[in-house]
DNA sequence: CCCTCCCATGAATCATCGTTCACTCATTCT
DNA sequence: AGAATGAGTGAACGATGATTCATGGGAGGG
C-alpha cells in the first residue's frame, strides 16, 4: 500500500511552507526584493536550498505567492474600509487613507512589493496587483464623479497618479522618514483628495473623519 | 620622442565615447535598463565588448554617465521654464508641466532612468537625480506657500508625492498609452496643482497658460 | 621605412544565482 | 523487524553577464 500522509506530517509540511513564505517576506521587508534569494530564504527558514524546491517549483512561484498574499490582504482591507463609509466621497477618502496607512506600517515591504526591481515574470504579477488597486480606486473615483462630488476628469489617469503620489510621498526612498505616521498619512490623503478636485476645506474634513489605525 | 595624440585621434576618441553613450541611452529607451548590457551596447556601437572598457571603467560608470547627462538636461529645462514664469504659481505650474511633457516625450527612457530595476550602486546615483528634482520642486512649493499662494503644507512630503503622481500617471506601466500627449500632460499637471491646494478653476487657468512643447 | 605606442579585439575568466540530483534518513506500512 | 516511500540535503551544474588580457594592427615619430 502506498505511503499515506499522517495528520502530523501534513501539518508539518504546511508549517514549513508557511515558514518559507514568512522567510521570503521578512527578507523582502528588511532588505528588499533583490535580497530574496533561494540561499538566503533557505538559511532564514533553517532548511537546505534544495528543500525550497520541494515546496515551490521555482523562485518566481515563491515570490508570486508572497506578492499574491499581500495583494489579497491589502485589497480586502481597502474594500472593507471603503464599503463601510457613508458616502462616495468618504469611501474614496477611506480607500486612500487605508492604503496609505497600511503601506506606511510596512513601509519597506510595501515598497519592495510594489515598486522594486524584480525579474520580468514577477513584474507581470506585481502589475496585476497594482492594476487591481488602481481599478478599485478608479471605480470609487468614477462613482464620485458621476454623483457630482468631483469635477469631471479622466479616472484612468487620476487613479494611477494617486497611487504614485501615495507611494512616493509615503514609502518611497525620498519620502521623509521622520515624523508621526498618522500625520504623514493625513498629509498625503489630503493631497490626494485635493488632487481629485475636493476643495481644501472639505478635504480636511473628510480626512479628519477617517478612522485611522 | 614620445607618442602624442593627434588632433584627429582625440576627436575620434571623443566621438567614440559619445557613440557608446548614445548606444546605451538608446537601448535603455527602447528596451529598458535591463537590456543595457555591455555586449549589447558594444554591438550597437559597432565595437567589441572590450573596447567599452577603454572608455568606461565599468558598466556602472557608463550607466551613471547616461543618467547624469539626462539629469543635467532635465533639471536645466525645468529651471529655465520655471524661471521664465511671471509669478510663483506660474513657476510651479511651468515646473510641473515641463517635467511632465519632457518625460512623456521620451516615455520609456524616463521610466528606465527614474524607476526601473538597476544595481544598488546605480540606484544611489538615480536617487541623487530624483533628489535634485524633488528639491527643485520643493523650493518652488515653499516659495508659493510663503507668498500665500498655496495653503500651508509640508513641502517635504508634497514634492515627492507630486513627482510620483506625474510618473505613475504619465509614464508608468499603468498609465494609459492612448490619447493626445498634450492632453495627458495637462491632465496630470492639473491634478498636481490641485493636490498642492490650487483651486480647480485657478489651476485650469494656470495649465492653459503653460507653454507646452 | 622602421620602430614604438596605443587602441581595438573577442575569447577566456570570474562571479552570481537559480536549479538539479544522487544520496541519506525519518516515517509508514506489512 | 524489514521493506517501501518520500522528505531533506548540499555539492555540483548551467546560464547569464561583467570584466580581463594576450594579441593583432594602425597611427605617430625619427
Amino acid at each position: 500500500m502506498a505511503y499515506r500522509r499522517t495528520e502530523n506530517v501534513v501539518r508539518r509540511l504546511a508549517e514549513r511552507e508557511q515558514t518559507i513564505l514568512d522567510a521570503a517576506r521578512s527578507i523582502a521587508g528588511e532588505e528588499g526584493m533583490g535580497a530574496v534569494q533561494i540561499a538566503a530564504v533557505a538559511q532564514r527558514a533553517d532548511i537546505a536550498a534544495g528543500t525550497v524546491y520541494r515546496y515551490f517549483p521555482s523562485k518566481n512561484d515563491l515570490v508570486a505567492d508572497v506578492i499574491g498574499a499581500m495583494a489579497e490582504r491589502e485589497l480586502a482591507a481597502i474594500r472593507a474600509a471603503a464599503d463601510a463609509a457613508p458616502g462616495p466621497l468618504s469611501a474614496l477618502a477611506a480607500c486612500i487613507a487605508t492604503f496609505a496607512a497600511r503601506a506606511l506600517q510596512e513601509r519597506r515591504l510595501a515598497w519592495a512589493v510594489m515598486a522594486e526591481p524584480v525579474d520580468a515574470d514577477i513584474d507581470a504579477l506585481r502589475l496585476d496587483f497594482r492594476r487591481a488597486l488602481v481599478a478599485e480606486l478608479e471605480k470609487r473615483i468614477s462613482t464620485a464623479v458621476a454623483g457630482g462630488h468631483l469635477p469631471d476628469q479622466d479616472a484612468r489617469v487620476a487613479a494611477p497618479a494617486v497611487i504614485g503620489a501615495l507611494l512616493e510621498g509615503l514609502v518611497g526612498p525620498l519620502a521623509p522618514s521622520a515624523g508621526s505616521a498618522r500625520e504623514a498619512v493625513q498629509t498625503v490623503t489630503l493631497l490626494a483628495l485635493r488632487a481629485l478636485g475636493v476643495v481644501d476645506a472639505r478635504a480636511r474634513g473628510l480626512v479628519a473623519q477617517c478612522v485611522l489605525p
